[in-house]
DNA sequence: GCCGTTTTCGGCCCGACTGTTTTCAGTCG
């Protein structure tokens, strides 16, 4: 699939336009362009074969030409063209912090400073001083999103940005000036990773707030420490925003806050139709300057006649048309998972014991699990050999005669091995009421070899679900080349799952993945991976991801009754 | 560069904070 390559190259383009002080809205039919093929759940390939590239929003007949040049050849020519008019090292310094197209020509051309290194050297050597527009502050700005840009790489996962939130919001709750306070964001969108963390807050007295969020013992740097809103890095390093409003505009500032961006022009650009204003203290009429919506979230779509769209698939993937419609998906939620479908034991690597799993999972109101530990080959795991794979099944018969009100069902998470064959013959497999399948080594083979062995290992009669599609980790390694959209049209055909892995490193399926196999009609199990008690809370942030790739209850294997899902699952 | 219930030309989303150039440009979200 090449269109995040393509979205990419847009990107950049818009930047290069940038420098070069082209038209700004030329530049925003880049971007935009970019943000809609990177959000696209069909390959452009096919959507070439179709010719229908023309359809893609943002997409005209001359956007249309260099999709198809670079589909095609591999290249873009104006594209090749631009990189030679502005240097290398100036469009590196526009991924600095606080450093845009202005400040990157200035830095590059007037100080005559060529990369990152060199200006880390000059300024820290005081020898940047006398430019027009850049003095002390600046340049002490500048470091500062050097060193933020080299330590963090610019995102923080979820899980850890979500703790940071809790703490900063708990913390500021006990002020009783605030009526109202939550996360907005990317963290509230429940993005897989995020930039930063944004907090709304209602109060009529914001200067206190302010004067003690920036006085939080979180905070390392004050960035800024204004009436209304504040910036603090944390000792994380990652950046909080904090906004005040007025409580009759909570719901307007949570909505422009929450985003996305995409989203928002989105919903703002339908108002101007409507001749209405949108902004973070409310929508108003035009003509009358009179607000009728600002107070809740609600009101604010209401007032656009659009229903509520939640903060998971505000991403301007179509949700906007169906909000009109009322027609938007219904989300499936946590509360309806009746299983966890991937768990280990201390039979291979995990540290609890088959019972314990059990009561926890009972405890946590679910009807059913899946124990999957490892096949033989994954020596390092514990895998486990025929033999105690066989005894397991005899525990787990007995453990289902003593529970009551609860199933143990017997499974294995069976490596797919080098060359397509899985890790047990089919004379085991079909004693297990569940088989995960899933790719632990050999990352490398060519994406032809990778996406065949999955498929084939789909094609075996006792595979359920493929665990951790994609294999990447992230932090460690990208995902594996696999043909994802063959591989999931693969799996609609075999009646085989995919998961969605709920570890917090993996999360694979991701979003897009996720509603491309919605689309195809493929079904989807959510694993937590478990490995200890801890990891079994995880259930959570699977359940962020189905939300952000539209699943509805319908669409998630574990969410039917036992009796339903063992009619629903290959025999 | 895209797009059309005013339009095939002339529009295209909105506001806070910082630093610096004492009235505003640059950047960000």
């Amino acid at each position: 699939m090449k269109n995040q390559e393509i979205a990419e190259i847009f990107n950049k383009i818009a930047d290069i336009l940038e420098i070069k002080e082209e038209n700004i809205f030329r530049i925003r039919a880049y971007r935009r362009a970019s943000q809609n093929i990177g959000s696209l759940t069909k390959d452009v390939e096919d959507i070439i074969k179709e010719e229908k590239l023309e359809d893609i929003p943002g997409i005209g007949k001359d956007l249309a030409k260099k999709i198809d040049e670079y589909v095609k050849t591999g290249k873009m020519k104006f594209y090749e063209d631009l990189k030679k008019e502005i240097p290398k090292g100036m469009l590196a310094f526009m991924d600095i912090p606080g450093v845009g197209p202005k400040t990157a020509k200035v830095i590059y051309e007037d100080l005559k400073i060529k990369n990152i290194e060199d200006l880390i050297v000059k300024a820290k050597a005081g020898k940047i001083k006398k430019v027009f527009g850049i003095k002390d502050k600046t340049i002490e700005n500048i470091l500062r999103g050097i060193d933020f840009l080299k330590k963090s790489e610019g995102r923080t996962p979820l899980y850890i940005a979500m703790k940071i939130s809790n703490e900063i919001i708990n913390e500021l709750k006990k002020l009783k000036e605030i009526s109202q306070i939550e996360a907005a964001g990317s963290l509230r969108r429940r993005k897989e990773t995020v930039r930063d963390i944004d907090i709304v807050s209602a109060s009529t007295k914001p200067k206190g707030i302010m004067d003690k969020f920036v006085s939080l013992p979180q905070v390392k740097e004050i960035l800024a420490h204004g009436q209304t809103k504040s910036s603090i890095i944390t000792k994380e390093e990652i950046q909080v925003d904090l906004r005040v409003v007025e409580p009759e505009c909570y719901g307007a500032a949570l909505a422009y806050l929450t985003g996305s961006k995409e989203h928002n022009v989105k919903l703002r650009e339908m108002a101007v139709k409507k001749h209405l204003k949108i902004n973070e203290y409310g929508v108003f009429k035009v003509k009358a300057d009179r607000k009728i919506a600002g107070k809740d979230e609600e009101g604010i779509y209401k007032s656009l006649g659009l229903s509520y769209v939640p903060p998971e698939i505000r991403e301007n993937r179509g949700e906007i048309e169906l909000a009109i419609k009322d027609s938007l998906p219904k989300l499936v939620e946590l509360k309806d998972m009746k299983g966890d479908l991937h768990l280990h034991s201390e039979a291979s690597d995990g540290n609890l014991s088959v019972p314990e799993i059990a009561e926890l999972a009972k405890a946590k109101g679910y009807e059913y699990i899946v124990v999957t530990d490892h096949s033989k080959t994954l020596v390092i795991a514990g895998g486990l050999k025929e033999k105690e794979l066989v005894l397991q099944m005899e525990k787990i018969d007995a453990l289902n005669k003593r529970i009551k009100g609860f199933r143990v069902l017997k499974g294995a998470e069976v490596d797919i091995l080098a060359d397509g064959t899985l890790d047990y013959n089919d004379g085991i497999l079909k004693e297990l009421d569940f088989v995960i399948a899933a790719i632990h080594a050999g990352f490398k083979q060519s994406r032809e070899q990778l996406t065949k062995k999955i498929i084939s290992a789909m094609e075996n009669k006792y595979v359920n679900m493929i665990a951790h599609p994609t294999g990447r980790l992230m932090g460690v390694r990208d995902s594996y080349d696999i043909d994802i959209a063959k591989v999931l049209k693969a799996a609609r055909d075999t009646n085989t799952a995919v998961e969605i892995n709920a570890y917090p490193d993996r999360l694979d399926l991701n979003d897009i993945n996720c509603k491309l196999a919605k689309e195809t009609g493929v079904m989807i199990g959510i694993g937590t991976d478990s490995h200890s008690k801890e990891h079994m809370d995880n259930m959570i942030f699977g359940i962020n991801v189905a939300r952000r790739g539209w699943l509805e209850k319908k669409d998630v294997l574990n969410t039917l009754k036992i009796n339903d899902f063992l009619k629903k699952i290959k025999k």
